[in-house]
DNA sequence: TAGATTATAATAATCATTATTATTTAGAAG
DNA sequence: CTTCTAAATAATAATGATTATTATAATCTA
């Protein structure tokens, strides 16, 4: 309960329910959530809140960097908890999505030389997982 | 000229001149480009067009190996005619959006010694390029 | 050259996301 | 604790990229 209090004073973020309910879901589930889902979960312990409320809050919990997005399905955006760098791993067959952890990449260091700053880096891997080959 | 029609009859696709001019307009341009702006291109030579066929083209090239699609910038879907292995970087300052080579990560091998089967890799990197910097 | 199959053009529909705005709330100041 | 102002929320409309639909036209096989 507090926790949730701490990281967004941290921020200098506005403590409100709707906030603190979002980021309880995120963090209480280490999944990768849809904004629709978010919004499911939320609703069963705060039935009024609105929708255009939750995709407000997630992007501003991703800008303070609570939170992190995910482009790797299609169509919907996904957010999740862990904002350390890992990578994404999504099934053509079951549709599963995993995390993989890798060492810092060589092709990092190689941009960093080149003058460039990375910020941000997402692996996005497609294929077959190991159960359904 | 011979070239689209060899690699579009190498995939069993009927030859039609709009998957022609498509073809033609990524292959003669080594750029990212929008589904519009590849629509935009193929009007100059084919005026009578229609966006919703651009599309299914577009696809269709995907399926079939011979373009590639890229979803880096948060809206619009990109293609490009590179279909080897390479990842892209964003400046978030200037918007260029270039290609980066890289030799195969050792992520990448760990993957397949744990058993999955990967088939594509996408590295999305974002910061600032050196320009900007 | 004909005829079945497939592609295209035009257009409507979908649907995730963003914008708008009236109302409510958080938190600072007294 | 109460007041006040800036900021947040709820409700809803609007946007815009993509997909679906369907009548017409083109491809290519035999
Ligand atoms: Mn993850
Ligand atoms: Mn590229
Ligand atoms: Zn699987
Ligand atoms: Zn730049």
């Amino acid at each position: 309960m507090e926790q949730y209090v701490e990281a967004l004073k941290k921020q200098k973020i506005r403590i409100t329910p709707q906030r603190l309910a979002v980021l309880r879901v995120l963090w209480n589930n280490h999944r990768h959530f849809s904004t629709e889902e978010v919004y499911g979960e939320v609703k069963k312990d705060f039935p009024a809140i609105s929708l255009a409320t939750v995709y407000t809050i997630l992007d501003l919990l991703k800008q303070k960097g609570l939170i992190r997005e995910l482009r790797i399905k299609s169509d919907k955006t996904l957010f999740e908890a862990r904002v350390d760098m890992h990578h994404h791993f999504l099934c053509r067959d079951c549709g599963t999505l995993f995390d993989i952890d890798m060492k810092p990449c060589a092709a990092l260091e190689a941009m960093a030389v080149d003058g460039n700053v990375i910020e941000e880096a997402h692996g996005y891997f497609y294929g077959v997982c190991k159960k359904c080959k």
